[in-house]
DNA sequence: AGACTAAATGCAAAAGCTTCTCATTTATTG
DNA sequence: CAATAAATGAGAAGCTTTTGCATTTAGTCT
């Protein structure tokens, strides 16, 4: 089972700990924050401090075991960590978002590092946009 | 002068808009957060509230006369829109920040809004890593 | 120049997110 | 089952950013 990975990363298999796994890991492609993982917790019936919920996703994070991401508005938003890196397109009316992976951009990028001199570590690729929903694409508004 | 612009915006031309955007004008490639904006300012003798360098970097941002950025690591920072759009690489040790632009990725990136039924409004693309310098590129560490 | 008014400012308070402190509880090891 | 280092929960505290409000000021019209 998973709790093997929270041993690997050298942390004790506690309740808390076992429980966001699997709440990161029925969210799918959803991305958390702190706050939702701490709200789906207590409505799961489980009585988890959000400082544990915070300490938590930062231990996993430092051990890879979840990604963190900083889309526009204040709180990051948490993912597990499925092993291939991707990307974001995020819809700016609904929250919407959708992964992709790139490998022209991906190239360029690395090129990009050397050119400027950088032995590159990460990136971060964020496409904000108006999803197909009705609700939130702008038709050409018609006849004023 | 471009006191015009601040008019542009619908903004009064005041003194502390005023050297805001002189600070900026001169921080050249340089990205401030409203902190340094604000110490750039009593450093000049300048008596402004860290509350209006806030609403000011705001208010210019919402008229398209600077861009806000939100690297990682707590603050945004701002700087002026010099009119072309441009992405960035961060090194992760000493701050340092390289401005690029890159018509391949650029043109992905419509492909991919296009393929994924977004209606493209921005982006965000940062790369992180060390710079050249030597106090942060991690040459192999030789022998012990 | 002086008066008027909507806008702008400074300060302090508050908000939002995240981290820290510390007393108590718990997983792990032997 | 005892021993102990690690983990937890609750609340305090930290940081960045925003807000409320009394006061000041830029722009406009005499
Ligand atoms: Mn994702
Ligand atoms: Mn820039
Ligand atoms: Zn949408
Ligand atoms: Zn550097």
């Amino acid at each position: 089972m998973e709790n093997q990975e929270i041993r690997d990363a050298g942390l004790k298999v506690t309740g808390p700990r076992v429980k966001i796994l699997e709440i990161l890991d029925r969210a799918g492609e959803r991305h958390l924050s702190a706050e939702d993982v701490y709200r789906l917790l207590l409505e799961s019936g489980d009585e988890v401090g959000l400082a544990t919920v915070y300490r938590v996703l930062t231990q996993f994070e430092a051990a890879g075991l979840v990604e963190r991401h900083n889309f526009e508005g204040g709180s990051s938003v948490f993912e597990l960590n499925k092993g291939e890196h991707h990307d974001h397109i995020v819809c700016v009316i609904c929250g919407k978002v959708v992964e992709f992976i790139d490998e022209t951009i991906e190239k360029r990028q690395r090129q990009i590092a050397v050119e400027k001199g950088f032995e590159i570590a990460d990136h971060s690729l964020t496409i904000y946009g108006r999803c197909n929903n009705p609700a939130c694409s702008r038709r050409k508004e018609k006849g004023g």
